[in-house]
DNA sequence: CTGAAAGCGCTAACAC
DNA sequence: GTGTTAGCGCTTTCAG
């Protein structure tokens, strides 16, 4: 039974729109392009009759022909976590602008996930890869960390990483002078008095790798050793932290330096379990300028490395090249340090 | 030039590996669909030469003979939104599971762009759509929100709805009982003799207009009267929340009832900069129990309504449905009171 | 400017 | 079991 008044939607071809308005399929086909070899009246006529039918071209012939699909597959670890989903978001709806559709993975970080989902994605017939986030970089959870599953796709459609550093033909990367944005960090904290800085992590990423060495460089400017023991990593769920922290109870430090700001929260909550004063008694910094740092109390001093800046320059990239413009193999992005309440410099 | 010792890497058709292994396309075809009319051998010759050859079928082929690509469309007004966030990475995860790709979109909440979204999802030839938010329940941000739409696109595949409910046919809906976790929580609050309850919102949605039957219930049963001007809605940006509170000086109310977390924080926020002590001055409540819940201080009596529930439920109907399984149209679930420190009962 | 026809790579009847 | 063949709907030469 067909509802009322309502046309039936049976989905016609191009075959039918050629019959119903007296051209070949060629025709339609032209009009369906936006060539502009085709007569002013013959198009409004196809035009019309499409229109009426609410005709839609199918995207698999379209594909098989074209050999794309005005597709960009995004791959990012997880896609809960508050930094990628903010980039994830951002990127998808510029690229929708553009009239590009996003096929989203998420990979985790183990290196078998991040190859598979490379994989199957180039499977796709993406027109370009998105990598979000600096695990895909050679940084991965295990030893056998390679990038080569990256570079091989880059030997087929252009790979971008946000927040990550590659070099390589075909793979374009914007990422943060996390180096520097940790070192001038750490130092305010170095400055301000405190002498043992724990820091804080959630992974092993490109990413992590240069807030380390800026924390070491801080560290060793100011002639401070630098101590293993005093670099920790855990998932950065809030609770977890406070209780990681509560149970290593003969861990001394005066301040932390946390490369997420849910890990310094985590911080701020042992801070508070244990009755030590923030920031007179405990320093803390935390990374992303994400809500969460203006959510607990007191509030976090943390590093902008705003992704909208990152996935801003990614896109123009994205969109130069796919119209065959020259782009940058590498485009650093310095991020701000937003000081709040839980340091005192 | 090509690298050292590398293989060239063309993409192979399935003529190509007919030949190498001495079969035929149709043959190849089998093996690669698993067809079990394939003799043993056979099957490991072609197996080995497409292994050997890292043949991968032409997506858009299989998917024109199959008018199907594996793929499910998700919807959702916004992933960077935390219980967007949520939900999509777990969907994503399962799906993949289950060998179907997700294409994203962003829908925001605008109805226009609702329509357009499942529009432009329809068109790539998704076999199933999933539906994140009750925005998307007829009650948009504009009076003309029709689910129209939605029933349109169920015509063709089917449709899932998380934490919605339309009735349609082909409309699959899983929901939380938010009315009666709301009638549960305000009635908490007045128990606890509060007389004047805020009602704090971001949206308008299906879901907040549950929350709020739940809420005038509650002060019904109580005999309180139900006032528009505690009835409040704005962007869920912590700080945002916070100066508009503030800045409504006038406005009354010893507790506040929050659509989500994070204005719940907001709340928790304005308290702070009124010196008011929190529950004694001001009861909270907020919704979704997620991290911010925990990250502000003190912590969020909250309404835990785990988006995993839902989109496992839903991922078990999609499952089902494709296998040809009946599914029930809708799945209401059950949502616990999670009490912390913002509330005295 | 327009039409005819040859693919694109794969699936699924249908024969053998 | 396996091969042959006719589409799937569209793009794109190549003629006209």
């Amino acid at each position: 039974m067909l509802p009322g008044g309502g046309r039936m939607e049976i989905d016609m071809n191009i075959y039918d729109i050629a019959k119903l308005s007296g051209v070949s399929i060629a025709t339609v086909s032209r009009v369906v392009n936006g060539s502009p070899k085709v007569s002013g009246q013959t198009k409004e006529k196809v035009l019309a009759v499409m229109e009426e039918y609410n005709y839609t071209p199918n995207v698999f012939a379209r594909g098989l022909g074209l050999g794309s699909m005005q597709t960009i597959g995004i791959i990012c670890p997880d896609v809960s976590d508050a930094y990628m989903a903010r980039a994830v978001a951002f990127l998808e709806r510029r690229l929708k602008e553009y009239g590009y559709d996003c096929i989203l993975y998420c990979s985790g970080h183990r290196q078998e996930r991040k190859e598979e989902a490379v994989d199957l994605l180039m499977k796709k017939q993406i027109d370009a890869l998105v990598l979000v986030g600096s695990t895909y970089t050679g940084y991965g959870d295990d030893e056998s960390s390679s990038t080569e599953y990256i570079e091989k796709a880059a030997e087929k459609i252009p790979v971008f990483l946000i927040n990550g550093r590659i070099s390589g033909s075909n793979i374009y990367s914007v990422y943060n002078r996390d180096e520097e944005a940790s070192y001038e960090a750490v130092s305010g904290l170095l400055r301000a008095g405190r002498k043992r800085v724990l820091f804080l992590t959630d992974s092993s990423s490109y990413s992590v790798s240069q807030k380390m060495k800026g924390y070491e460089r801080a560290l060793q400017d100011y002639s401070l050793p630098v101590l293993e023991e005093l670099k920790l990593c855990m998932d950065n769920r809030i609770h977890l932290v406070r209780d990681i922290l509560l149970s290593r109870s003969t861990l001394e430090y005066d301040s932390v330096f946390a490369t997420d700001d849910a890990l310094a929260v985590g911080a701020v909550k042992y801070a508070h379990a244990k009755g030590l004063k923030i920031p007179e008694d405990l320093s803390i910094i935390g990374y992303n300028n994400s809500e969460y740092s203006v959510c607990c109390e007191p509030e976090l001093t943390t590093i902008d490395n705003t992704s909208e800046k990152l996935c801003n320059l990614t896109i123009d990239n994205i969109m130069k090249l796919l119209k065959g413009e020259e782009v940058p193999a590498e485009v650093p992005v310095k991020c701000m340090i937003v000081k709040r309440c839980t340091t005192d410099f």
